[in-house]
DNA sequence: TTATGAGTGTAACAAATGATACAGATATGG
DNA sequence: CCATATCTGTATCATTTGTTACACTCATAA
């Protein structure tokens, strides 16, 4: 785990160094590796505490096994996996995490969390502002699954992300079968548009 | 507006009434009426404080002037309005909100909350709580409608929502063209699944 | 009552995407 | 280097949904 790297994203902004130690090397704290491809949670498992990917890249799916999946979010180190369900009525994962490279994650304790930001509240501030974000972009991706073409959609990704590395993945992140998707990719190339 | 109402809803749960009574009938509190189908904010509009829908109901719509719609969530009083935006990094509506009905919307400063729930968490965790559960929400459309056709979302509806009063605006909640609902809801009918 | 508008059923055709199959390309580990 | 797995392009046909148009019902206000 790279502590510098932590301290300069935004999850412990405003936060000192000390602090983010404590928090993280407390006894009640766990760490967790994974190898590409392992399962770091399943759906329906119960959150526990805050979530912290410190190394590599998870993918979020969501759907039944066997049935069609979706990839709502993949997360880069670091940054927080899924805060929005530690406080929910029910705190449960939603979607099936995997990792997608070696990963490495740490749980913080709900209730030692809690305690911890009744004396400062920073912490407390950035989960629920990364909530909102990810309130955010989850709405933004809602509407265009329901109102845009996959053509469209992939305009638009070529634009905020660059070129496109991986089909495969990309499809379920779009939530449309591979071949669907090389067809869009052929037809937008001889219009011209990518 | 009716406070017994809004003190028995989860909102203010674990918050007595006269904490409620000054919150709300603080002097940067604003009150608003809107007639039915009125707009009650803009997508792109700033989100100054926590909404709280007193009376009514409300759309959450999304999506630019004159394209296609969804509406990601209707909202009846009393109840929060867009929770997950106060808190953003840019806070402002992404969805056009349209009262359904004449409703009446409070607006508490989000200084004046801050500053309330240094004193008492527990509307802070009752937002919290809220914005999570709706991430769920969000989460479970978004799978919805990228993994299941129109007919599987219509019964999983019926079941869920009971019997159909208005196939226009399921329409523009499901995301799909009025005639194709139409059509789907009498293939089911002739299955006998409906 | 009538006129008007909103909601509904449905038909015909177009467009988008799914499903399956297979061949060629490309990477990757031994 | 080869062997193997993974990724990609493409064809074919099926299914789903969009688009447009029109007729019908129903509530409601003038």
């Amino acid at each position: 785990m790279d502590i510098h790297r932590l301290m300069e994203s935004r999850l412990f902004e405003g936060i000192d160094e000390e602090q983010v130690t404590q928090l993280i090397y407390s006894t009640s704290t766990i760490i967790n590796i994974y190898r590409r491809g392992a399962i770091v949670a399943n759906e329906g498992d119960e959150v526990k505490g805050l979530l912290i990917l410190t190394e590599g890249v998870v993918n979020n799916y969501i759907g039944e096994e066997g049935k069609k999946k979706v990839n709502l979010k993949t997360v880069h180190a670091p940054d927080f996996l899924v805060p929005a369900f530690i406080f929910a009525s029910n705190p449960r994962f939603l979607t099936t995490i995997q990792a997608a490279v070696d990963s490495e994650v740490v749980l913080i304790n709900r209730d030692l969390l809690v305690k911890y930001s009744k004396n400062n509240n920073r912490i407390m501030q950035n989960i629920v502002r990364e909530m909102s974000d990810r309130f955010q972009f989850l709405s933004i991706r809602l509407s265009e699954f329901s109102t845009m073409t996959l053509k469209d959609r992939l305009l638009k990704y070529v634009k905020e992300y660059g070129p496109i590395t991986n089909q495969t993945e990309l499809a379920q992140h779009m939530g449309v079968a591979r071949p669907s998707l090389s067809r869009a990719l052929s037809e937008l190339q001889i219009e011209g548009k990518i």
